[in-house]
DNA sequence: CTGAAAGCGCTAACAC
DNA sequence: GTGTTAGCGCTTTCAG
């Protein structure tokens, strides 16, 4: 009876299970805990006897070493975080992918942080990484600095990617966002574009910055006057885009060239288009950002800046590698190239 | 000198600083590590006097709590692990970050492990998050099951998303693909079409299988027949489909609609009708699948089947974290209706 | 209401 | 080459 009851609970609720302990393997070899460990983590000397014993009942008995217990001990976690705007972003989700990968092959699993650009969520994700005793951290830095990147920065090995927190010391890795906008203003100018609109984030962070400088200073080598007009600030989001442009044409403000911060703004730039029906690349030229899908497959395809998203994904990845395994700190500033992938809208 | 050269060492390399711990502050407040531990919890008795007293160091000397311990002890760790195929697909990155979400604001962290649709890789995942002690999984179930998925399911709660590993015993939410599928053809059957060709994805899990059927069963009740000629099969690249509908024409074999299994297809088949100058949707219509930013903002915006990825998330999340906290397990299959967005396609 | 003490499962000195 | 032992930092009986 008593039996029966027991065994109905057992199977209406999931039990961790007992696993086979270290100690289970070291009685049945005849050998003490330690020695187990030393065979299984490779770690100080032993016979080839133990090791084949041991190996053996590892093997039957299907141990698997407990890494929580593990990590108490060692105080390593075998794992890291990443903190991230949006990981739906194909840009984020492409260099997530790269680090992802590099270190499922050193055996580390990934926490992955969604900040959605909150500083909130962004400060309690940090907390948490911490808290759980991430062996490093790759940051897609947003929020404000007020103190809290050294906090972190003391305790955990960070590699900053893609947006640089302007910070004396720190190791980052970005792409050469300063020359893209200029070279994207550039292709826009030589294709005879004179009244060019910039669609930029409202947020200003470095990526933006940089860009910007580098669409500023295009136009001045070529003598063109920069009209604050056509700056136009907005969130990423396609819709924001088709909006301003629309509003732009609206308002009767001529312009016949496009640099978009974005591939995603720069779609939506292109709907605007479409929908007062000026013809792309006759009327209006349109450069984008990133080389995501969506201004590869769009119609007409959009002519952009390609960012090297497995570049910066390995390079984060491979430095906070170096970073976790004892190589010292410091400072350092990777830039990334980019380069014009030239398609049908210039 | 000593002195110096210690400093300099520790400067140089980041150590896990000697972090507060709850036997300090219980020695500053003058209890016992044991009471310490209740309030920070809020578990068991203690007096008001003490609570505060506690807290108050607590956040004076800023105790964080060490997870791994406390996992060690509790065999909780508030750590779930997501495995799926592709995180660079809108459509799984949008669930992921729901689930996220959802987690995160019940202090769990999440652990993304891609798989790339390759079984070994996906394999290795699931041994490490096991070994992780994830307390459950969320499992975009790719490769073929040979047991392993019983062998996991024993040991931690898993839902399964979007595809159905066909088992009895399973929690399962998913897209009604079936229908999906139906609607799609009877769509492009209604503006017209009547050769139409189906875009799949060459590995047939129960999505591909899902909408397949309700291709063929919408071909049926309109008394159209089947042609094998016109279902291809292809891994599900843009380009692929490009490559496809390209053959199809060059071959010489005739159609006027085109039922992609995934908007990616769609967006690659509509650069294929653009290549030869074929006219969408006068010559040739179309309808994808998952409504993701490719078919919203293309031109022209194609019409899909809009997978609702948030619900999809929201369920699932929901049903993971009440099978962590102990809510008996029983199979279930949950069906999200999907539904027809129109656009200009058809 | 609070403290003492055991112990989660493992690793790493330190002995031998 | 191998065993003994002392924790890692926390929670949780069990006493009081």
């Amino acid at each position: 009876m008593t039996k029966a009851i027991s065994e109905k609970k057992e199977s209406s609720k999931i039990k961790r299970p007992n696993r086979v302990l270290i100690k289970e393997i070291a009685e049945v070899c005849g050998v003490s805990t330690a020695t187990v460990s030393r065979v299984i983590n490779n770690n100080g000397r032993f016979s080839d006897e133990t090791r084949k014993k041991v190996l053996e009942a590892v093997e039957r008995l299907g141990y698997k070493t407990n890494i929580v217990a593990k990590s108490l001990r060692t105080k390593k976690t075998k794992s890291i975080g990443i903190v991230v705007p949006d990981i739906t972003n194909e840009f984020f989700a492409k260099i997530i992918l790269t680090i992802q990968d590099f270190f499922f092959t050193k055996g580390y699993s990934v926490l992955v942080c969604n900040t959605n650009e909150d500083p909130g969520k962004e400060e309690l994700h940090l907390k948490d990484l911490e808290a759980k005793w991430v062996d490093g951290l790759i940051y897609f830095f947003c929020m404000e600095d007020k103190g809290q990147i050294d906090a972190v920065r003391k305790k955990i090995p960070v590699v900053f990617v893609d947006r640089n927190p302007n910070r004396k010391v720190a190791v980052v890795v970005e792409s050469d966002n300063y020359t893209g906008g200029f070279i994207a203003t550039e292709e826009l100018i030589k294709a005879g574009s004179r009244r060019i609109v910039i669609l930029k984030h409202v947020l200003t962070n470095s990526t933006i910055v940089g860009r910007y400088n580098g669409y500023r200073d295009a136009l001045k080598k070529y003598g063109i006057e920069f009209d604050p007009q056509l700056a136009l600030d907005m969130y990423i989001t396609p819709d924001a885009a088709k909006n301003a442009i629309s509003n732009l044409i609206e308002k009767g403000v001529s312009f016949d060239g496009i640099f978009a911060c974005t591939d995603g703004l720069a779609a939506g730039a292109l709907l605007a288009l479409k929908k007062y029906n000026i013809k792309v690349p006759e009327e209006v030229k349109l450069v984008g950002f990133d080389n995501v899908s969506i201004s590869e497959y769009n119609s007409p395809s959009i002519t952009t800046i390609n960012q090297d998203k497995k570049q910066l994904g390995k390079i984060a990845a491979q430095l906070l590698f170096d970073m976790i395994n004892g190589s010292p700190i410091q400072e350092k500033d990777i830039i990334v190239p980019v380069e014009l992938v030239r398609r049908e809208t210039t």
